[in-house]
DNA sequence: CTAACCGCCGTACCGTGGTACGGTGTCAAC
DNA sequence: GTTGACACCGTACCACGGTACGGCGGTTAG
């Protein structure tokens, strides 16, 4: 086992040495005690390891709170596989949630793009005007749509455990207009509280097929 | 025109009234004087329409900086409305680039859900030992990779001003391994100085088609 | 008339992921 | 034995987009 100065250790697993502190006093990462008699801590392999798990983890879009609690699951000798199945899909329905957003703001600049004459008066504006009135839109249906909440009850397919089911309530949550959604893998079904004019039917089932599962609404 | 107390205008525009005093700290909306003879500040509809605009340029992305820029703008009579165009155009580009690394978040997560048995025990769990794995390898790859670096030529077409030219630059300079991007809206070009191994040059012509252009290395 | 509410204002605080700085301790080479 | 480079540690600070609080004063309804 190779021993390292803190800023060895950082180099080897690509860091700042002020991030490998900043790891330690997070939890991410054990300080190594003093030796005894004095002198520098040892950081080992393992730490550097760790480290790097870390950085990997946070690639893929796990924020330092999830990746301490991953890590401890990786240290936990009670803790099921399927415990870290359930945090990856869930961040798999976060991310998905963020796409379409961030795809929503792609198209709605591609619109206000397109409709630019590239030059002239910015009186006459199109993009400024256009934002202006998606502003003035976005009040009035806030105020005119009075909140027609409904429960609707969807089938879903392609659960395969509780966690799944925490993943699609998650996933209907995160739609704008639904105020609850529960969801049971025994049933294989969610119920979800919903305001008709923000969160269709049709939304719901989109939200939850687009985290990798299959929504129809159940008939009546 | 509607005069307003400010928790009124915080209302009409569907903000705290917190935010109200946040935005015109930020500058983002002028705080009316206090009537004379005192009494309570007016808020008009002019500014709840600002604030309505703020939010909707939030939503498609822009920060509130960049929204100060745009009203700004919006206000000068000697702006362009190019400039808004500009500014439109990166943005695009930005929200293109977070959308292509969330969609690869995406995908690894997949892969990693994918290999998961479902359950057992965790000293056996395919996900974190992935992760483990791709920690490893990024960092051998990274102290393998010995930085060949090289510049390169792209022709690039779609560029209609020399906004688009920073557009470009920017895209590229987003790319991983990418130390200096020029781009020339006259020669309808972009000049890279960059990695090879972690940059290619399908890397940069990807990044910048991504952002709405077509690009493509000139053979030397 | 008095309570309760709102406006007004400054300032502190939240979470996220670090970076920076200053003073002291330790170590190794010259 | 001195110089320079790190280590160590606490604390402050960065951006970002707000939220919260406390104390004061004005206003309005009962």
């Amino acid at each position: 086992m190779k021993q390292f100065t803190i800023s060895r250790a950082a180099k080897a697993a690509n860091v700042n040495v002020e991030t490998v502190r900043f790891y330690e006093r997070k939890g991410l990462i054990q300080q190594p005690p003093k030796p005894e008699g004095g002198g520098l801590r040892e950081y080992d392999d393992e730490t550097v390891s760790r480290i790097r798990f870390v950085r990997q983890a946070q690639e893929i879009g796990f924020s330092l709170r999830e990746i301490a609690e991953l890590l401890s699951l990786r240290a936990d000798p009670n803790a099921d596989c399927g415990d870290v199945c359930v945090r990856a899909i869930d961040k798999r329905a976060e991310v998905q949630t963020k796409l379409l957003q961030l795809e929503q703001m792609r198209d709605a600049l591609d619109e206000l793009i397109a409709s630019c004459p590239g030059g002239g008066d910015v009186k006459a504006c199109t993009i400024l005007d256009a934002m202006q009135r998606n502003a003035e839109i976005q009040k009035t249906t806030s105020r005119k749509g009075q909140q027609k909440m409904k429960t609707t009850i969807l089938n879903i397919e392609g659960m395969h455990c509780g966690g799944c089911a925490r993943s699609v309530e998650k996933l209907l949550s995160q739609v704008a207009g639904v105020e609850k959604a529960d969801a049971s893998f025994d049933e294989r079904q969610a119920r979800v509280l919903h305001d008709q004019d923000t969160a269709s039917v049709a939304r719901l089932e989109e939200a939850v097929n687009k985290g990798g599962f299959t929504a129809k609404a159940a008939e009546a």
